[in-house]
DNA sequence: GTTATTAGAAACCGATTGGTCCAAAACACA
DNA sequence: TGTGTTTTGGACCAATCGGTTTCTAATAAC
């Protein structure tokens, strides 16, 4: 019985996380937050407390949609051979940059290098956050040639989870070459490299087929 | 015929250096740098201009002291094998998370990270930079057992530059996993992984023998 | 020693920072 | 319609931001 909040929280936070991805923390001013949100001062201290806590809503907001985004895309059985679906994720960095000149590079990256160090709340969920993407890079794996040549060599899935990490290592490092002003070209190169040495050899992008 | 300079400007630019490294540059306020600095508000004014041209400064140093040190070791004709020098430099990552609970990573990193994106010289400088960390890498794998498998392939420098940027790629990935707070023992698990993909198989840590 | 020049310490600047407070408006429920 | 509760916008806050100015002290050249 009292008067309801005139905003949608999911959508300021997906504002105020555009906000950080683009400037940072530190580079986040309040007053440019409060325009991308289209909220006054006030809601956004009552509804989320302060800024630091504002930005630990962003960062849970884009696991719950970018990072489990691309953890479906790793698991995503309508594209059958893993190596295509890891191909495809690490090729959509390079299509940021050439399609939305898009720089901004991985908010979870840019939060690791930032905050993780100086804030040990933000230090975990990243970390949370890194091993949900190696989970879906090993779903990947499973389904990939190499699996079957491991399978073959009777090597467990030590050796899967180890290059799954690997992967996750090269993508955080993509993206800070993207960052860095690297090319789309430059990466793909990178990439393909990369898949080649990762005995990831079927690596043509495939679109899904539904 | 004037007052001599009380400070060092060397010495005054490797203490904002540190101060910017572990702060960033949004994060490191003009009070900390000057008491880091040991110099008075004007001098630094006086002397380096305002605080975007001392961080300026502090990555050229990053670039003429760190960077040089990181390329000729990849380049030090005193460890014969490549692949060693190469291990050296990765496995460096760990040793600064072990000895000195160091996770500041790479400031040329952090730098792409945060601040390339927003500022056109800070980014035509970090690409420079980025660029001279490949020819190390490349120095390195021309003295590699990679090389002379390639040589016998008859595959070109191509392939060796390739590997550079990819071996560079992963240098940055490793920065970022040792911020988001990875441990030594997994981060040497990746680069031996990494190592190993790239038929760089010789990869103990060998000292320099001199 | 005089003079020209510059370094240095500190006061000072407006603008902006993140954050609080309060009166008024808007709704739910009776 | 009246009442109670909560959101809202805007005024307000001290602190800090990066940067400037002023004035004094130091010194090298003459």
């Amino acid at each position: 019985m009292a008067r309801p909040r005139e905003f949608d929280i999911e959508v300021a936070v997906e504002q105020a996380l555009q906000v950080f991805w683009s400037r940072g923390y530190e580079g986040a001013g309040l007053i440019e937050l409060l325009e991308a949100m289209q909220i006054a001062r006030s809601s956004l201290y009552k509804t989320f407390g302060d800024k630091r806590s504002l930005f630990l809503a962003a960062l849970t907001h884009y696991d719950i949609t970018r990072v489990t985004a691309a953890v479906s895309l790793l698991r995503d059985a309508l594209i059958p051979d893993g190596e295509h679906r890891i191909a495809n994720l690490l090729m959509s960095i390079a299509e940021a940059i050439e399609k939305q000149g898009d720089r901004r590079g991985c908010f979870l990256c840019n939060t690791a290098v930032d905050q993780a160090p100086h804030d040990k709340e933000i230090a975990e969920q990243v970390r949370r956050m890194m091993s949900r993407m190696e989970e879906g890079f090993f779903c990947a794996l499973v389904a990939s040639n190499l699996k079957r040549t491991l399978d073959l060599n009777g090597e467990g899935e030590a050796r899967l989870l180890k290059t799954a990490r690997v992967l996750n290592t090269v993508y955080n490092g993509l993206r800070v070459m993207a960052k860095a002003g690297y090319s789309a070209g430059e990466i793909r190169t990178v990439i393909q490299a990369q898949l080649h040495q990762n005995g990831l050899e079927n690596m043509g992008l495939v679109t899904k087929k539904i």
